[in-house]
DNA sequence: AACCAGGACGTGA
DNA sequence: TCACGTCATGGT
C-alpha cells in the first residue's frame, strides 16, 4: 500500500515524457482548419498534429477520419496512412457514406498505400456503415449510455488497441491505448511481463492515472515519440533514459 | 537489401 | 488459451 500523494512510476514516467518532448497534439487530421483538404496534392508530409489544442475533433467529419485512420494505421506508418487519407478526400469519399459507395476496386485503390489493402478496403466500409449507423441513433453525438468499445471489437478488423483509438481519440472517452511501442518499452523497464494480457497492461495505465481522455492521449503519444527515439527495434534499449526514472 | 511500421484474424495444438 | 502464419506497401 503506498502512501497517498506520492507519485507512482507510472506517473512519474509521464511527468519525464511530457517534460523531455511536449505536448503532442494527437491525433493527427489532414484538415485542421476546415478548408475541405485545400492542399491534397501535398502528400508525404504529416502536418495534422495540433500540440495543446484538445477541441479536435470539431465535428463528425473529423471524428470518422480519426476512426478511418485507425483502422489504416494497424502495423503500418502514419505518413502511408496519410497518403491514403488523401485519396480518400480527393474522392470525396472520405466520409461514413461515401466509403461504402465506392467500387471496391476504387476503394482498394486508394487505400493501397496503407497496405493490407485487399482486407482493409472491407474492414473499413464495415467501420463506415457502423458509424453512419451509429449517428442515426445518436443524432445529438452524445454516445452517452452505449457500450461502444464493445460494439467495435465485434467488428471484423478492429482488435483492442484499435478499438481503444478510436474510443480516446474520436469519441474522447477515457481508454487508455496499448500498443507495440507500449510493451516495448514497459517490458524493458521491467513494469511488466514479456506475455502480459493487453488489458492487464491497459489497467495498469488506468488504475495509476487520474481518468481523463487528454492525459491518456498525451501519454500513448509521448510513449510512441520515445520509442521512436530510443527503441528502435534493432538498437540496443539500454541507453532509455527512463531507466533511471525506475531505478528507485 | 533485409527489415520494419501507431495489428488483427484464422488455424491447429 | 496460445503460438504461428498471413496479409502488403513504402521508409530506412
Amino acid at each position: 500500500m503506498r502512501e497517498k500523494n506520492q507519485k507512482t512510476v507510472i506517473q512519474k514516467i509521464y511527468d519525464y515524457l511530457l517534460e523531455a518532448y511536449g505536448p503532442q497534439g494527437w491525433w493527427p487530421l489532414t484538415d485542421l482548419h476546415g478548408n475541405g483538404g485545400s492542399n491534397p496534392t501535398k502528400t508525404g508530409s504529416v502536418q495534422g498534429y495540433h500540440p495543446g489544442d484538445y477541441t479536435y475533433p470539431r465535428n463528425s467529419k473529423q471524428q470518422f477520419e480519426i476512426i478511418s485512420g485507425a483502422l489504416l494505421t494497424q502495423n503500418t506508418s502514419w505518413p502511408q496512412v496519410e497518403t491514403a487519407l488523401l485519396n480518400l478526400k480527393r474522392l470525396n469519399a472520405l466520409s461514413p457514406e461515401g466509403i461504402p459507395c465506392l467500387d471496391p476496386e476504387t476503394l482498394k485503390e486508394a487505400i493501397k498505400p496503407a497496405g493490407y489493402y485487399n482486407q482493409k478496403a472491407g474492414r473499413l466500409k464495415i467501420l463506415a456503415e457502423w458509424f453512419s449507423d451509429l449517428q442515426e441513433r445518436t443524432p445529438d453525438r452524445s454516445a452517452e449510455g452505449i457500450p461502444i468499445r464493445e460494439e467495435l471489437l465485434s467488428l471484423k478488423g478492429v482488435g483492442p488497441e484499435t478499438a481503444d483509438s478510436i474510443l480516446l481519440y474520436a469519441f474522447k472517452q477515457p481508454s487508455f491505448v496499448v500498443d507495440a511501442y507500449t510493451r516495448r518499452i514497459m517490458t524493458n523497464l521491467g513494469l511488466i511481463g514479456e506475455k502480459a494480457k493487453y488489458e492487464d497492461v491497459k489497467a495498469l495505465f488506468e488504475e495509476n492515472l487520474l481518468e481523463g481522455p487528454v492525459v491518456y492521449q498525451e501519454y500513448h503519444a509521448l510513449l510512441v515519440e520515445h520509442a521512436k527515439r530510443h527503441y528502435k527495434k534493432k538498437g540496443a534499449y539500454g541507453e532509455c533514459p527512463l531507466l533511471k526514472i525506475v531505478g528507485d
